[in-house]
DNA sequence: TGAATTATTTATCGCATGGTCAATAATGGA
DNA sequence: TCCATTATTGACCATGCGATAAATAATTCA
């Protein structure tokens, strides 16, 4: 007895959207090793059986369900840092990055590093969605080394390395309960340091 | 029909440290996800109905498995960075941590940040050891800090967002196959912003 | 040698996973 | 109204997991 009674029946695009609406909240709340067949069935309200009708394979609906929360993510990041000086734009990035609002896209994240070494699809939706970060980040730089605001002579791989640091900042907020401060504000001398900026140029930005 | 002949006989224990040993190879060789009561028992030669009489449930053995894995590289590092200035020391540190050579750990932490969360006694060690990090981290600032090399008001704070630096870089590295060279060199400007050093002043120690 | 001890295995149990297939019931068109 | 289509379910299967209890075989000691 997996149902007590039927669910409305519906077309079959929008259950599929639905069930796939359904893992991501369920992804949200819970992590991505949360989902299966079973629990990303019962949070959608429809037996195991139609999840999997639905969907090609478990691992593709986690990949798919990875890709869909972080691209979600970095569509809003993206857009509070389309405005103001280079610099004031890096300083919103950092800040927004690290202000301990995402918590729940981080821990997607890190099971997502975990467990694309077993799921393939993951693991390549991973390689794309940190391609994304990786050109916001250095679209970004390179503004800033034109308008004379930073200066490296490798924008990209100051993009890799400042995207590392958060990821590596936040995980790390993620397992030890209380960060020690907002994470944002000592990041800036580090920041300053790799782009040459004036100590204090960042942070007061 | 779990074994063909019967494994020699040993004490106590000697056959528990054997476990535990064949844990550690395994996490090492496959990660922490890899270690169940099945594979291990092979590893060891044994059955898996002997590695659960040897050990006090899953949960305790992938967290002492990782303090014991996640230990011995401690111990390595902090040896090398024993000797030299502060900010030699802290040259060392930083491009030893991240030369590559500890993918096999990397992935030893990653894994258990997400299995942390539903394992207590995982969580539990891995508090444990970023607080052995942290200590190490943090006394070579207050040294370098005491020399008049760093400057800084915080040295925890410096030490745990290098700490979570690195890791980050590292876990990065993890994920996209080849990191666009070597990893060290360029962390060295964010260092020296973080602790107000002279840029250069790092990445030629 | 014989008996007590104990290291080890065999044979399970209960549970959760991903996945399949035939049966069922709701929908929509003629 | 009846039929064809199809969304949905229920009942499975095979596998792997952690764990336990009883049986077995090697060791130790009197």
């Amino acid at each position: 007895m997996e149902h007590s009674e039927r669910t409305q029946r519906k077309q079959a695009g929008t259950r599929a959207a639905e069930i796939r609406a359904a893992a991501c909240d369920l992804a949200i709340d819970e992590g991505l090793s949360a989902l299966t067949l079973r629990s990303v069935a019962a949070r959608a309200g429809v037996t195991s059986a139609l999840v999997a009708h639905y969907v090609d394979g478990m691992d593709a609906l986690i990949a798919e369900t990875f890709s869909h929360i972080t691209g979600r993510e970095i569509e809003d990041v993206a857009l509070r840092v389309a405005e103001g000086s280079p610099t004031r734009r890096l300083h919103t990035l950092c800040f927004t990055l690290l202000d301990g609002s995402r918590d729940e896209v981080t821990l997607v994240w890190v099971e997502g590093w975990a467990m694309g070494r077993r799921n393939p699809a993951l693991a390549e939706a991973i390689r794309r969605q940190m391609d994304v970060w990786e050109h916001l980040f250095a679209d970004l730089i390179e503004d800033g080394v034109a308008a004379g605001e930073f200066v490296t002579d490798d924008p990209a791989a100051v993009a890799w390395q400042l995207l590392g640091i958060i990821d590596g900042l936040n995980a790390q907020a993620l397992v030890t309960q209380a960060a020690p401060g907002p994470r944002g504000a000592l990041i800036a001398g580090a920041v300053e340091g790799m782009l040459r900026m004036r100590p204090g140029s960042l942070a007061l930005a």
